[in-house]
DNA sequence: TTTTATTTTTAGCCTTGACTAAAAATATAT
DNA sequence: ATATATTTTTAGTCAAGGCTAAAAATAAAA
């Protein structure tokens, strides 16, 4: 149906409207995609053409509706190999996404559909990144400080603010790391300090840690 | 590593070779590709450089060592995703050639270890074919084709010559897969066909799907 | 052994999806 | 408003992997 550049170009333009809404910039997507701008104005003129989004010259483009059909669906796929890698092969989270970049190009209805089935029908990924349905909607989820949600949410750790090594190894001594699911048990009003639970681990953590932790709260 | 194109190549050679040993002919190699044999000898020509097989012009093609190490790990991903296919998401053994041929190109050592032992390190595929080992070791197989075993002679289906689905799906209606037993009842010297039992059914089977059929004899 | 038929290769062209270098449009600063 | 900087597009190349048509080598037949 649609070649693999194609399908890489439409799933980092729903990345990029995604997370910056409005029109995407050629030099977005060239930086996202590494790659060059003129090879991305080659190609969204390709897609353009066949409908997929619309462009102008000199002012980006934005996804029609059959062009995010397309991108959702990459996006499910991956996500769904994701949980297939870590759920029955114990990959470890930070190992799947170079496989299931290539896993997500399989062209096969029939295969997803049960791959879902066999999974469970996974709503999110080992990421805590919310798996589209078949029709392409995706959950909302919203991704917050860890220091922005209120006493017994939960939430999983999507990423960090800060990334020196120092805070890396304390989340790393903490058991924390991408994925790891985060119930805040007590919030303290006067310096922001919490009390948090991770696997079965309870411990107090201080507001500087908690503003530096992004987490995916997930209704 | 290897491109698609380059693993493709190496793999159908692979079977050539195996099927009729000696030298692999340009245009043998085009048909089973269905592609033509110009475009045949530009590869070879490149495989020759990357000394993955020998090739000298007008004498045909002879995989190295090193070719067919790259073919027979081509294979063993193809059959190990088919068990994965047929056993964990309930296939059909005549759905599955197509979805493998994708998946057998995905590159990842890790991957096809844990999914090996996922599978349970199967030693054959859904369609009765050995499984290569990581070293790219096959394991020979007594098997003969039901066209070369005589009159009142039993056998047990081990694997098929031909997968097309039309075989296969001719295989179904008559109930044989692998594993059923098959008895040969008569013999027309004049075109091969045969009347076989299978379970409690009598019935006429043409060469053309005698010689399609692996059985294995029980003296 | 010629002649004819078949197989294989060469030469030249096409498409996809990249690239570089230069030109054009837009945005920013003086 | 003009000059400068930035972004985007165009034009021209390149490699991979196909194709067709024609030439060359090998095999088969007279």
């Amino acid at each position: 149906m649609f070649t693999l550049a194609e399908e890489n170009y439409l799933k980092a333009i729903f990345h990029l409207e995604h997370d910056f809404h409005g029109e995407v910039s050629t030099n977005a997507i060239a930086e996202s995609m590494e790659t060059k701008p003129s090879s991305v104005t080659d190609m969204v003129q390709k897609l353009g053409e066949k409908k997929l989004l619309t462009y102008k010259r000199y002012k980006g483009v934005k996804l029609t509706a059959e062009g995010k059909k397309v991108a959702t669906n990459v996006i499910r796929k991956h996500r769904l190999w994701e949980v297939f890698l870590v759920e029955k092969l114990n990959f470890h989270w930070d190992e799947v996404h170079e496989i299931a970049e290539q896993l997500e190009h399989i062209q096969s209805e029939e295969l997803i559909l049960r791959l879902d089935k066999f999974l469970g029908s996974p709503e999110f990924d080992p990421h805590g990144d919310p798996i589209p349905d078949k029709h392409g909607v995706l959950k909302r989820t919203e991704k917050k400080l860890l220091s922005e949600i209120d006493k017994n949410q939960k939430g999983v750790c999507v990423g960090v603010k800060e990334s020196s090594p120092e805070f890396l190894q304390y989340l790393d001594k903490k058991k924390i790391s991408i994925g790891t699911k985060i119930t805040v048990l007590g919030k303290e009003f006067f310096d922001g300090s919490m009390i948090i639970q991770v696997g079965r681990e309870q411990f107090f953590i201080s507001h500087k840690i908690a503003e530096n932790l992004y987490v995916q709260t997930q209704e």
